[in-house]
DNA sequence: AAAAACAAACCGTCAAGTCGGTTTTTATTG
DNA sequence: CAATAAAAACCGACTTGACGGTTTGTTTTT
Protein backbone atom coordinates (compact mmCIF):
# COMPACT_ATOMS: atom_id res chain seq x y z
CA UNK A 1 0.00 0.00 0.00
CA UNK A 2 2.69 2.37 -1.23
CA UNK A 3 3.55 2.81 -4.45
CA UNK A 4 -0.07 2.26 -5.27
CA UNK A 5 -1.28 5.14 -3.56
CA UNK A 6 1.39 7.23 -4.62
CA UNK A 7 0.21 6.43 -8.65
CA UNK A 8 -3.03 6.82 -7.77
CA UNK A 9 -2.89 10.12 -6.40
CA UNK A 10 -0.73 11.21 -9.05
CA UNK A 11 -3.08 10.34 -12.00
CA UNK A 12 -5.85 11.98 -9.89
CA UNK A 13 -3.99 15.00 -9.82
CA UNK A 14 -3.23 14.97 -13.61
CA UNK A 15 -6.88 14.03 -14.02
CA UNK A 16 -8.01 17.34 -12.11
CA UNK A 17 -5.76 19.28 -13.67
CA UNK A 18 -6.28 18.25 -16.73
CA UNK A 19 -9.93 18.66 -16.62
CA UNK A 20 -9.53 22.50 -15.26
CA UNK A 21 -7.75 23.15 -18.57
CA UNK A 22 -10.02 21.62 -20.26
CA UNK A 23 -13.35 23.24 -18.57
CA UNK A 24 -11.35 26.83 -19.45
CA UNK A 25 -10.22 26.00 -23.25
CA UNK A 26 -13.61 24.22 -24.42
CA UNK A 27 -16.06 25.45 -21.53
CA UNK A 28 -18.41 23.18 -20.18
CA UNK A 29 -20.76 22.66 -23.25
CA UNK A 30 -17.58 21.13 -25.08
CA UNK A 31 -15.92 19.82 -22.02
CA UNK A 32 -15.53 16.25 -23.29
CA UNK A 33 -14.10 13.22 -21.01
CA UNK A 34 -12.15 12.02 -23.70
CA UNK A 35 -10.51 15.21 -24.46
CA UNK A 36 -9.79 15.29 -20.43
CA UNK A 37 -8.02 11.49 -20.67
CA UNK A 38 -5.88 12.71 -23.57
CA UNK A 39 -4.91 16.21 -22.15
CA UNK A 40 -4.27 14.04 -18.73
CA UNK A 41 -1.94 11.32 -20.72
CA UNK A 42 -4.36 8.52 -19.51
CA UNK A 43 -6.90 6.21 -21.06
CA UNK A 44 -10.62 6.74 -20.51
CA UNK A 45 -10.65 3.93 -18.40
CA UNK A 46 -8.16 4.81 -15.63
CA UNK A 47 -11.29 8.87 -15.75
CA UNK A 48 -13.59 6.11 -14.84
CA UNK A 49 -12.07 4.35 -12.49
CA UNK A 50 -10.82 7.30 -10.26
CA UNK A 51 -14.50 9.50 -10.89
CA UNK A 52 -17.45 8.03 -11.15
CA UNK A 53 -19.03 10.53 -13.84
CA UNK A 54 -18.65 13.84 -15.17
CA UNK A 55 -20.25 15.43 -12.49
CA UNK A 56 -18.06 14.52 -9.69
CA UNK A 57 -15.22 14.84 -11.40
CA UNK A 58 -15.86 18.43 -11.99
CA UNK A 59 -17.10 18.47 -7.99
CA UNK A 60 -13.51 17.31 -7.31
CA UNK A 61 -12.01 20.18 -9.88
CA UNK A 62 -13.76 23.02 -8.66
CA UNK A 63 -12.47 22.16 -5.04
CA UNK A 64 -9.33 22.46 -5.83
CA UNK A 65 -9.09 25.88 -7.73
CA UNK A 66 -11.03 27.01 -4.98
CA UNK A 67 -8.75 25.72 -2.24
CA UNK A 68 -5.82 27.24 -4.41
CA UNK A 69 -7.33 30.40 -4.81
CA UNK A 70 -8.04 31.32 -1.15
CA UNK A 71 -4.28 29.77 0.23
CA UNK A 72 -2.96 32.31 -1.99
CA UNK A 73 -5.10 34.93 -0.78
CA UNK A 74 -4.16 34.12 3.08
CA UNK A 75 -0.99 33.90 1.89
CA UNK A 76 -1.32 37.37 0.79
CA UNK A 77 -2.58 38.75 3.78
CA UNK A 78 -0.09 37.36 5.84
CA UNK A 79 2.40 39.64 3.48
CA UNK A 80 0.21 42.68 4.06
CA UNK A 81 0.28 42.29 8.16
CA UNK A 82 4.67 41.97 7.40
CA UNK A 83 4.43 45.16 5.47
CA UNK A 84 4.99 43.93 2.45
CA UNK A 85 1.95 43.85 0.54
CA UNK A 86 -0.42 47.29 0.80
CA UNK A 87 -4.06 46.97 0.10
CA UNK A 88 -3.65 47.69 -3.61
CA UNK A 89 -1.06 45.08 -3.86
CA UNK A 90 -3.62 42.65 -2.33
CA UNK A 91 -6.52 43.60 -4.51
CA UNK A 92 -3.92 43.11 -7.36
CA UNK A 93 -3.50 39.83 -6.26
CA UNK A 94 -7.22 39.46 -6.23
CA UNK A 95 -7.40 40.44 -10.02
CA UNK A 96 -4.77 38.84 -10.64
CA UNK A 97 -6.18 35.08 -10.12
CA UNK A 98 -10.20 36.15 -10.69
CA UNK A 99 -8.79 37.03 -14.45
CA UNK A 100 -7.27 33.90 -15.00
CA UNK A 101 -8.36 30.41 -14.88
CA UNK A 102 -10.59 30.16 -11.54
CA UNK A 103 -13.02 32.85 -12.93
CA UNK A 104 -14.04 31.73 -15.93
CA UNK A 105 -14.09 27.99 -14.82
CA UNK A 106 -16.09 28.88 -11.37
CA UNK A 107 -18.58 30.63 -13.96
CA UNK A 108 -18.70 27.74 -16.20
CA UNK A 109 -19.85 25.91 -13.10
CA UNK A 110 -21.96 28.20 -11.50
CA UNK A 111 -24.19 28.15 -14.64
CA UNK A 112 -24.16 24.26 -14.86
CA UNK A 113 -25.30 24.32 -11.08
CA UNK A 114 -28.03 26.94 -11.82
CA UNK A 115 -29.92 24.56 -14.57
CA UNK A 116 -28.90 20.95 -12.14
CA UNK A 117 -30.48 21.31 -8.80
CA UNK A 118 -28.42 17.80 -8.13
CA UNK A 119 -25.71 19.67 -8.94
CA UNK A 120 -25.96 22.37 -7.13
CA UNK A 121 -26.64 20.68 -4.08
CA UNK A 122 -23.30 19.07 -4.65
CA UNK A 123 -21.42 22.29 -4.81
CA UNK A 124 -23.34 24.41 -2.18
CA UNK A 125 -21.08 23.17 0.79
CA UNK A 126 -18.00 24.03 -1.34
CA UNK A 127 -19.23 27.33 -1.80
CA UNK A 128 -20.16 27.70 1.42
CA UNK A 129 -16.59 26.90 2.87
CA UNK A 130 -14.99 29.40 0.19
CA UNK A 131 -17.20 32.19 1.37
CA UNK A 132 -16.36 31.96 5.04
CA UNK A 133 -13.09 31.87 3.98
CA UNK A 134 -12.60 34.56 2.47
CA UNK A 135 -14.94 36.82 4.40
CA UNK A 136 -12.10 35.55 7.59
CA UNK A 137 -9.54 37.00 5.07
CA UNK A 138 -10.95 40.88 4.62
CA UNK A 139 -11.45 40.30 8.82
CA UNK A 140 -8.14 40.05 9.33
CA UNK A 141 -7.34 42.59 6.44
CA UNK A 142 -9.61 45.12 8.11
CA UNK A 143 -9.65 44.19 11.99
CA UNK A 144 -10.34 48.00 13.02
CA UNK A 145 -13.85 48.29 11.11
CA UNK A 146 -16.50 46.83 12.34
CA UNK A 147 -17.52 42.81 10.74
CA UNK A 148 -20.55 44.10 8.65
CA UNK A 149 -18.39 46.44 6.98
CA UNK A 150 -15.29 44.51 6.44
CA UNK A 151 -17.74 41.77 4.76
CA UNK A 152 -19.64 44.73 2.56
CA UNK A 153 -16.07 46.36 1.27
CA UNK A 154 -15.91 42.39 0.26
CA UNK A 155 -18.59 41.56 -1.46
CA UNK A 156 -18.30 44.52 -3.50
CA UNK A 157 -14.66 43.78 -4.64
CA UNK A 158 -15.54 40.71 -5.33
CA UNK A 159 -18.91 41.07 -7.26
CA UNK A 160 -16.75 44.28 -9.25
CA UNK A 161 -14.03 41.65 -9.95
CA UNK A 162 -16.69 39.00 -11.00
CA UNK A 163 -18.22 41.34 -13.55
CA UNK A 164 -14.73 42.66 -14.66
CA UNK A 165 -14.41 39.32 -15.87
CA UNK A 166 -17.29 38.85 -17.35
CA UNK A 167 -16.58 41.66 -19.43
CA UNK A 168 -13.13 40.32 -20.42
CA UNK A 169 -14.72 37.87 -22.92
CA UNK A 170 -15.78 40.53 -24.88
CA UNK A 171 -13.54 43.51 -24.26
CA UNK A 172 -9.35 42.46 -24.22
CA UNK A 173 -7.79 45.64 -22.90
CA UNK A 174 -5.83 45.10 -19.83
CA UNK A 175 -5.17 48.89 -20.08
CA UNK A 176 -8.81 49.40 -19.34
CA UNK A 177 -8.91 46.87 -16.70
CA UNK A 178 -6.62 48.46 -14.81
CA UNK A 179 -8.14 52.06 -14.90
CA UNK A 180 -10.93 50.50 -13.28
CA UNK A 181 -9.01 48.95 -10.63
CA UNK A 182 -7.44 52.06 -9.95
CA UNK A 183 -10.48 53.95 -9.71
CA UNK A 184 -11.60 51.62 -7.33
CA UNK A 185 -8.55 50.83 -5.02
CA UNK A 186 -8.75 54.98 -4.20
CA UNK A 187 -12.49 54.55 -3.66
CA UNK A 188 -11.88 51.52 -0.94
CA UNK A 189 -8.98 53.49 0.30
CA UNK A 190 -11.33 56.26 1.16
CA UNK A 191 -13.88 53.98 2.41
CA UNK A 192 -11.37 52.37 4.97
CA UNK A 193 -9.89 55.50 6.13
CA UNK A 194 -13.48 57.11 7.22
CA UNK B 1 -48.45 40.66 -49.15
CA UNK B 2 -49.67 41.64 -45.71
CA UNK B 3 -51.32 38.48 -43.94
CA UNK B 4 -48.23 36.50 -44.87
CA UNK B 5 -45.70 39.34 -43.83
CA UNK B 6 -47.84 39.90 -40.31
CA UNK B 7 -48.30 36.02 -39.58
CA UNK B 8 -44.41 35.74 -40.31
CA UNK B 9 -43.41 38.42 -38.45
CA UNK B 10 -45.54 37.38 -35.09
CA UNK B 11 -44.14 33.60 -35.24
CA UNK B 12 -40.50 35.29 -35.71
CA UNK B 13 -41.48 37.10 -32.79
CA UNK B 14 -43.05 34.25 -30.54
CA UNK B 15 -39.78 32.22 -31.51
CA UNK B 16 -37.19 34.67 -30.08
CA UNK B 17 -39.37 35.03 -27.18
CA UNK B 18 -39.54 30.85 -26.47
CA UNK B 19 -35.52 31.20 -27.36
CA UNK B 20 -35.14 33.13 -24.24
CA UNK B 21 -37.05 31.32 -22.63
CA UNK B 22 -35.54 28.44 -22.90
CA UNK B 23 -31.92 29.89 -22.60
CA UNK B 24 -32.38 31.47 -19.46
CA UNK B 25 -34.44 28.22 -18.31
CA UNK B 26 -32.28 25.05 -19.75
CA UNK B 27 -28.84 27.27 -20.31
CA UNK B 28 -27.20 27.17 -23.07
CA UNK B 29 -25.78 23.64 -22.53
CA UNK B 30 -29.29 21.96 -22.71
CA UNK B 31 -30.52 24.92 -25.30
CA UNK B 32 -32.89 22.20 -28.13
CA UNK B 33 -34.10 24.07 -31.09
CA UNK B 34 -37.52 21.70 -30.65
CA UNK B 35 -37.73 22.54 -27.52
CA UNK B 36 -37.99 26.15 -28.42
CA UNK B 37 -40.56 25.08 -31.38
CA UNK B 38 -42.78 23.66 -28.94
CA UNK B 39 -41.92 26.72 -26.47
CA UNK B 40 -43.62 29.02 -29.06
CA UNK B 41 -46.02 26.22 -30.71
CA UNK B 42 -44.54 26.10 -33.68
CA UNK B 43 -43.30 23.24 -35.28
CA UNK B 44 -39.28 22.81 -35.76
CA UNK B 45 -39.74 23.04 -39.11
CA UNK B 46 -41.49 26.66 -38.77
CA UNK B 47 -38.08 27.47 -36.96
CA UNK B 48 -36.13 26.29 -39.28
CA UNK B 49 -37.46 28.46 -42.05
CA UNK B 50 -37.18 31.50 -39.86
CA UNK B 51 -33.66 31.19 -38.78
CA UNK B 52 -31.06 29.18 -40.58
CA UNK B 53 -29.62 27.56 -37.88
CA UNK B 54 -29.14 27.47 -33.93
CA UNK B 55 -26.32 30.37 -33.90
CA UNK B 56 -28.50 32.81 -36.03
CA UNK B 57 -31.66 32.29 -33.58
CA UNK B 58 -29.15 33.01 -30.89
CA UNK B 59 -27.63 36.35 -32.18
CA UNK B 60 -31.21 37.60 -33.09
CA UNK B 61 -32.35 36.48 -29.83
CA UNK B 62 -29.87 38.54 -28.01
CA UNK B 63 -30.04 41.47 -30.03
CA UNK B 64 -33.95 41.73 -28.85
CA UNK B 65 -33.18 41.47 -24.99
CA UNK B 66 -30.41 43.67 -25.62
CA UNK B 67 -32.29 46.81 -27.33
CA UNK B 68 -35.22 46.22 -24.52
CA UNK B 69 -32.69 46.77 -21.92
CA UNK B 70 -31.12 49.68 -23.48
CA UNK B 71 -34.32 51.07 -24.37
CA UNK B 72 -35.81 50.77 -20.51
CA UNK B 73 -32.46 52.97 -19.55
CA UNK B 74 -33.31 55.62 -22.40
CA UNK B 75 -36.87 55.79 -20.34
CA UNK B 76 -35.24 55.93 -16.93
CA UNK B 77 -32.83 58.65 -18.49
CA UNK B 78 -35.94 60.75 -19.67
CA UNK B 79 -37.60 59.93 -16.16
CA UNK B 80 -34.23 61.30 -14.56
CA UNK B 81 -34.31 64.80 -16.26
CA UNK B 82 -38.01 65.33 -15.83
CA UNK B 83 -37.16 64.49 -11.81
CA UNK B 84 -39.66 61.68 -11.76
CA UNK B 85 -36.32 59.28 -10.81
CA UNK B 86 -33.44 59.74 -8.31
CA UNK B 87 -29.99 58.32 -9.23
CA UNK B 88 -30.65 55.55 -6.40
CA UNK B 89 -33.71 54.69 -9.17
CA UNK B 90 -32.06 54.58 -11.88
CA UNK B 91 -29.22 51.98 -10.20
CA UNK B 92 -32.63 50.24 -9.25
CA UNK B 93 -34.25 50.21 -12.39
CA UNK B 94 -30.37 48.43 -14.15
CA UNK B 95 -30.38 46.16 -10.96
CA UNK B 96 -34.14 45.03 -11.61
CA UNK B 97 -33.32 44.39 -15.28
CA UNK B 98 -29.69 42.82 -14.94
CA UNK B 99 -31.27 40.36 -11.81
CA UNK B 100 -33.73 39.13 -14.23
CA UNK B 101 -33.78 37.30 -17.82
CA UNK B 102 -31.21 39.68 -19.24
CA UNK B 103 -27.87 38.99 -17.35
CA UNK B 104 -28.40 34.95 -17.45
CA UNK B 105 -28.93 34.90 -21.38
CA UNK B 106 -26.30 37.39 -21.73
CA UNK B 107 -23.77 35.40 -19.74
CA UNK B 108 -24.51 32.12 -21.40
CA UNK B 109 -24.17 33.65 -24.60
CA UNK B 110 -20.48 35.58 -23.47
CA UNK B 111 -19.56 32.22 -22.41
CA UNK B 112 -20.35 30.64 -25.56
CA UNK B 113 -19.01 33.08 -27.60
CA UNK B 114 -15.84 32.80 -25.72
CA UNK B 115 -15.29 29.32 -27.00
CA UNK B 116 -16.83 30.23 -30.53
CA UNK B 117 -14.68 32.50 -32.42
CA UNK B 118 -16.95 32.51 -34.95
CA UNK B 119 -20.14 33.32 -32.76
CA UNK B 120 -18.09 35.50 -31.12
CA UNK B 121 -17.82 37.93 -34.02
CA UNK B 122 -21.36 37.83 -35.11
CA UNK B 123 -21.88 39.78 -32.18
CA UNK B 124 -19.58 41.76 -31.49
CA UNK B 125 -20.93 44.37 -33.42
CA UNK B 126 -23.40 43.95 -31.37
CA UNK B 127 -21.98 44.21 -28.01
CA UNK B 128 -20.20 47.40 -29.10
CA UNK B 129 -23.50 48.87 -30.41
CA UNK B 130 -24.94 48.23 -26.65
CA UNK B 131 -22.00 49.59 -25.01
CA UNK B 132 -21.71 52.86 -27.17
CA UNK B 133 -25.91 53.09 -26.44
CA UNK B 134 -25.05 52.74 -22.29
CA UNK B 135 -22.10 55.07 -22.38
CA UNK B 136 -24.24 57.27 -24.11
CA UNK B 137 -26.93 57.05 -21.51
CA UNK B 138 -24.41 57.85 -18.77
CA UNK B 139 -23.08 60.53 -20.17
CA UNK B 140 -26.50 62.21 -20.27
CA UNK B 141 -27.10 60.89 -16.53
CA UNK B 142 -23.90 62.78 -15.65
CA UNK B 143 -23.03 66.01 -17.83
CA UNK B 144 -21.13 68.08 -15.50
CA UNK B 145 -18.41 65.10 -15.10
CA UNK B 146 -15.64 64.22 -17.75
CA UNK B 147 -17.12 62.20 -20.25
CA UNK B 148 -14.08 59.65 -18.93
CA UNK B 149 -15.47 60.05 -15.12
CA UNK B 150 -19.04 59.35 -16.06
CA UNK B 151 -17.55 55.96 -18.36
CA UNK B 152 -15.53 54.81 -15.14
CA UNK B 153 -18.47 54.91 -12.88
CA UNK B 154 -20.91 53.50 -15.58
CA UNK B 155 -18.44 50.72 -16.35
CA UNK B 156 -17.79 50.41 -12.47
CA UNK B 157 -22.02 50.06 -11.65
CA UNK B 158 -22.25 47.41 -14.73
CA UNK B 159 -19.07 45.42 -13.69
CA UNK B 160 -20.34 45.28 -9.68
CA UNK B 161 -23.86 44.51 -11.49
CA UNK B 162 -22.48 41.59 -12.97
CA UNK B 163 -20.71 40.24 -10.31
CA UNK B 164 -24.16 40.62 -7.73
CA UNK B 165 -25.96 38.82 -10.62
CA UNK B 166 -23.59 35.94 -11.08
CA UNK B 167 -23.27 35.36 -7.55
CA UNK B 168 -27.17 35.51 -7.25
CA UNK B 169 -26.82 31.45 -8.78
CA UNK B 170 -25.52 30.57 -5.33
CA UNK B 171 -26.93 33.34 -2.98
CA UNK B 172 -30.71 34.10 -3.54
CA UNK B 173 -31.23 36.51 -0.43
CA UNK B 174 -32.32 39.70 -2.13
CA UNK B 175 -31.93 41.50 1.11
CA UNK B 176 -28.28 40.85 1.04
CA UNK B 177 -28.17 42.38 -2.54
CA UNK B 178 -30.03 45.92 -1.66
CA UNK B 179 -27.19 45.81 0.89
CA UNK B 180 -24.67 46.05 -1.09
CA UNK B 181 -26.44 48.22 -3.87
CA UNK B 182 -27.33 50.81 -0.90
CA UNK B 183 -23.33 50.69 -0.22
CA UNK B 184 -22.91 51.42 -3.55
CA UNK B 185 -25.44 53.91 -3.93
CA UNK B 186 -23.59 55.96 -0.89
CA UNK B 187 -20.11 55.55 -2.60
CA UNK B 188 -21.37 56.72 -6.08
CA UNK B 189 -23.71 59.68 -4.99
CA UNK B 190 -19.86 60.71 -3.02
CA UNK B 191 -17.93 60.22 -6.43
CA UNK B 192 -20.78 62.53 -8.51
CA UNK B 193 -20.75 65.22 -5.69
CA UNK B 194 -17.11 65.05 -5.35
C1' DA C 1 -49.14 28.98 -61.01
C1' DA C 2 -45.75 30.15 -57.88
C1' DA C 3 -44.05 31.28 -53.68
C1' DA C 4 -44.20 31.51 -48.89
C1' DA C 5 -45.31 29.30 -44.33
C1' DC C 6 -45.33 25.40 -41.98
C1' DA C 7 -45.10 20.26 -40.68
C1' DA C 8 -42.72 16.10 -39.58
C1' DA C 9 -40.05 12.09 -40.71
C1' DC C 10 -35.34 10.82 -41.25
C1' DC C 11 -30.36 10.24 -40.64
C1' DG C 12 -25.56 10.91 -39.48
C1' DT C 13 -22.81 12.10 -35.74
C1' DC C 14 -21.12 11.99 -31.34
C1' DA C 15 -20.20 11.29 -26.50
C1' DA C 16 -21.36 9.23 -21.68
C1' DG C 17 -21.36 5.37 -19.36
C1' DT C 18 -20.77 0.18 -19.24
C1' DC C 19 -18.17 -3.81 -19.12
C1' DG C 20 -15.11 -7.56 -19.93
C1' DG C 21 -10.35 -8.01 -20.01
C1' DT C 22 -5.12 -7.04 -18.85
C1' DT C 23 -1.30 -5.62 -16.15
C1' DT C 24 0.85 -4.35 -11.96
C1' DT C 25 1.11 -4.12 -7.03
C1' DT C 26 0.15 -5.89 -2.33
C1' DA C 27 -1.12 -9.44 1.01
C1' DT C 28 -1.01 -14.18 2.46
C1' DT C 29 0.61 -18.60 3.29
C1' DG C 30 3.32 -22.79 3.55
C1' DC D 1 11.50 -16.77 0.48
C1' DA D 2 8.92 -18.02 -3.15
C1' DA D 3 4.31 -19.02 -4.81
C1' DT D 4 -0.03 -17.47 -5.24
C1' DA D 5 -4.26 -15.30 -4.29
C1' DA D 6 -6.49 -10.95 -4.16
C1' DA D 7 -7.01 -6.37 -5.12
C1' DA D 8 -6.16 -2.23 -7.30
C1' DA D 9 -4.98 0.44 -11.53
C1' DC D 10 -5.80 0.74 -16.09
C1' DC D 11 -7.36 -0.09 -20.97
C1' DG D 12 -10.52 0.40 -24.97
C1' DA D 13 -14.45 -1.53 -27.63
C1' DC D 14 -19.32 -1.29 -27.57
C1' DT D 15 -24.06 0.20 -26.56
C1' DT D 16 -27.39 3.51 -26.29
C1' DG D 17 -29.67 7.59 -26.60
C1' DA D 18 -29.96 12.24 -28.12
C1' DC D 19 -29.91 16.20 -31.13
C1' DG D 20 -28.92 19.31 -35.31
C1' DG D 21 -29.60 19.77 -39.82
C1' DT D 22 -31.71 18.02 -44.08
C1' DT D 23 -35.30 16.89 -46.91
C1' DT D 24 -39.61 15.92 -48.57
C1' DG D 25 -44.48 16.87 -48.31
C1' DT D 26 -48.77 19.89 -47.29
C1' DT D 27 -51.41 23.99 -46.77
C1' DT D 28 -52.23 28.80 -47.42
C1' DT D 29 -51.52 33.19 -49.54
C1' DT D 30 -50.56 36.21 -53.57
Amino acid sequence: MKWQQRKSWETRCKLLNAALTCLERDGFHSFRLDRVASEAGVSKGALTHHFSNKDDLLVHAIEKVLDEFVDALARGVEEFHDDHLTLDGFLDLMWQHMSGQLYMVTLEIALKARHEPGFKDLLTPQVRHFHSRIDDIWQQLFPHLSPERASHLMNLSMNLLRGMGTQSVFREDSEYFNELLRAWKAMLRQQVAS
